[in-house]
DNA sequence: GCCGTTTTCGGCCCGACTGTTTTCAGTCG
């Protein structure tokens, strides 16, 4: 079981944490905790490249010792360093820290003074009303604390970007409506378009703060309030989100923006370049001594680091800093870039509306082309197509075609890539269409090794165009199928196959960091709805801020080239060999 | 524990809010 980027991540995440609550250097505790993320959002399997070049890579905040740390954990699996932190406190106590208000030196105390050691001897030690005698706490503390704890209990959750959205809306317009607001802006990781999202972050600029954190927390949606100052704010909706509220004077807004944007990571990097110039930056601007130098726009901000913009879905700390020092970055993805959607479904499988309803709908977007891309037999619960079918849907869409002068509707398939990588139909139907779309939907569970052969097989049918939502990942509901992602991005640029980035708010497949990989392996994308209704196909939304998350640009999307480009490419020059044999089968 | 073209030692991002404190530590984002 080869050991994954994310496990060395969370191993150095438990030594922060058991770091800090023994009190050790807190800067140590923090080179972990910084390794941690760097790992995790490493995009090359580290043990893989171990074992092929004999060395890791060069990784920013991993120096010698760490780096024999993770050499430690690749072969072993374990940390010596942990294991030996581990000895000195109980196995569940960090736990504690995933308790909002609780912090590494208040853990120490539960357990140094009351013999606490986990959320649960928490809870009771609560209950007792022994925590409100402990110096530092009080009874406000042992109310707050119980109903976190009982929260922690309940379990949190993270947000789907598409649901965050939805909670958003109404508080945008809400604030808005506050006389003497400025501008209301949803700031976090919202506004980088993450995937997931932990709670809101909103901006609110305006010369009088009062009357709007007054609406804030007195809106009709609010289920209890966390803090409220004269600025700031945080509650937790009904809907059990929680959202955060600045308020800040119109002068700091692009400092503010900068700042409640984040990420984390982003902000520190500039900080410390700041700090390089003589500057110091915080949320009310950038300064030089106790004159305001830059603040007003988020240009500004980064034009006084000597930085061009960077845009807010780039801002991870993954060299866009470096990248912007030494000029503009990409023109990432835009919405209006799109110039058809390459996978949609329609009322002849599972999807809701007919073929031309779909066609008027895309027509209505002002695209160049829609393919209709139906389910195969294999799928049997929504009366997947067998070869008859797809003759008769073929006929319909001939019929519709004179009806959309402007559009091109596109013959495909989602074809099942099945457990040996065959496709789901014979090669003869297969051949008859525009483009052929693969994908798995079934046998999630297959080895590492099985899966990626199976998938590198049926690329190498001669038919094959795109493969859908490629890792099978459903946010939050079903973990990713196990797949050697180099190789499918080098099989596909091989045999000229574009990935798909699937904007379904669940799927979001390909994720940010394999979009930046199919893009530095040469590897073309298509941002596609997966619609099943001509309204999802506002969803392509998601898609795009997946995609520039990864650092796409038009040039790198397949369906954001005219009509001829695209048909350039299904068309793909038959290969000389075909050395794993027909893929297609009777 | 990391890092460096002012540095291989001595730094390491910054401010608001809370609760308890009587001047501030801890936590959070």
């Amino acid at each position: 079981m080869a050991v994954q980027n994310a496990d060395i991540a969370r191993i150095f995440d438990q030594v922060a944490d058991l770091l800090e609550v023994r009190g050790d250097n807190p800067f140590r505790a923090r080179a972990y905790r910084n390794a941690a993320r760097t790992v995790g959002e490493w995009g090359e399997n580290l043990s893989e490249v171990l074992s092929k070049t004999g060395h890791l890579p060069r990784i920013p905040g991993v120096g010698t010792d760490l780096d024999g740390k993770i050499r430690e954990i690749l072969s072993t699996g374990r940390l010596s360093t942990l294991e030996k932190l581990r000895e000195e406190f109980p196995p569940h106590l960090t736990e504690l820290l995933s308790i909002p208000g609780l912090g590494p030196k208040k853990v120490r105390a539960f357990y140094e003074e009351l013999g606490i050691q986990d959320i649960s001897g928490l809870h009771r030690a609560l209950l007792d009303h022994r925590i409100a005698g402990l110096r530092g706490f009080g009874p406000r503390s042992e109310e707050r604390l119980i109903k976190s704890v009982e929260a922690r209990l309940a379990k949190v959750r993270r947000y789907k970007l598409a649901t965050a959205a939805q909670y958003a809306r109404p508080l945008v317009t809400l604030l808005t409506g506050v006389r003497g607001v400025r501008e209301v802006v949803v700031a976090g990781s919202f506004r980088r378009r993450k995937e997931t999202v932990g709670d809101l972050d909103l901006l609110v600029t305006t010369e009088d703060p009062e009357p709007v954190v007054g609406r804030f927390v007195s809106w009709e949606g609010v289920e209890r309030v966390l803090a409220s100052g004269s600025t700031k704010a945080s509650v937790v909706l009904s809907s059990g989100i929680q959202v955060d509220l600045r308020v800040m004077p119109p002068a700091s807004f692009g400092a503010a923006l900068v700042y409640f944007t984040g990420s984390r990571a982003h902000n520190i990097a500039l900080r410390r370049l700041a700090q390089d110039r003589g500057l110091k930056i915080n949320e009310y601007g950038v300064f030089r001594g106790k004159n305001r130098v830059a603040g007003e726009t988020e240009e500004s901000v980064y034009r006084i680091l000597g930085l061009s913009m960077i845009p807010p879905e780039l801002r991870e700390d993954r060299g866009e800093i470096q990248r912007a020092a030494r000029g503009p970055l990409p023109a990432l993805v835009t919405l209006p870039d799109l110039k058809g959607d390459l996978h949609a479904h329609t009322r002849w499988t599972d999807g809701h509306n007919s073929v031309r309803e779909m066609a008027e709908a895309a027509r209505d977007r002002g695209w160049s082309y829609l393919a209709i891309t139906d389910h195969s037999r294999r799928l049997t619960m929504v009366h997947g197509l067998g070869p008859a079918e797809l003759r008769e849907q073929g006929e319909e869409i001939d019929r519709l075609r004179p009806l959309f002068p402007g559009l091109s509707l596109l013959k495909g398939i989602e074809v099942d890539i099945l457990e040996d990588g065959q496709l789901d139909l014979p090669d003869q139907s297969l051949l008859s269409l525009d483009l052929v779309v693969g994908a798995v939907h079934s046998k999630f569970s297959l080895s590492r090794a099985d899966q990626t052969t199976r998938i590198l097989r049926a690329m190498d049918h001669p038919r094959f165009n795109i493969l859908a939502h490629p890792t099978g990942r459903l946010i939050g509901e079903r973990e990713p199928y196990d797949l050697d992602m180099l190789r499918v991005l080098r099989k596909a640029r091989e045999r000229q196959v574009a990935l798909e980035v699937n904007a379904h708010p669940e799927r979001l497949d390909l994720t940010d960091v394999y979009c930046r990989m199919a893009k530095d392996e040469g590897v073309l994308l298509a941002i596609n709805s997966d619609a099943h209704a001509p309204g999802e196909f506002d969803n392509l939304e998601w898609g795009v801020g997946q995609a520039r998350r990864g650092w796409i640009e038009a040039s790198d999307l397949l369906n954001a080239r005219p009509l001829g480009e695209l048909l350039d490419f299904l068309r793909k020059k038959p290969s000389k060999t075909r050395p794993e044999g027909p893929a297609g089968s009777g």
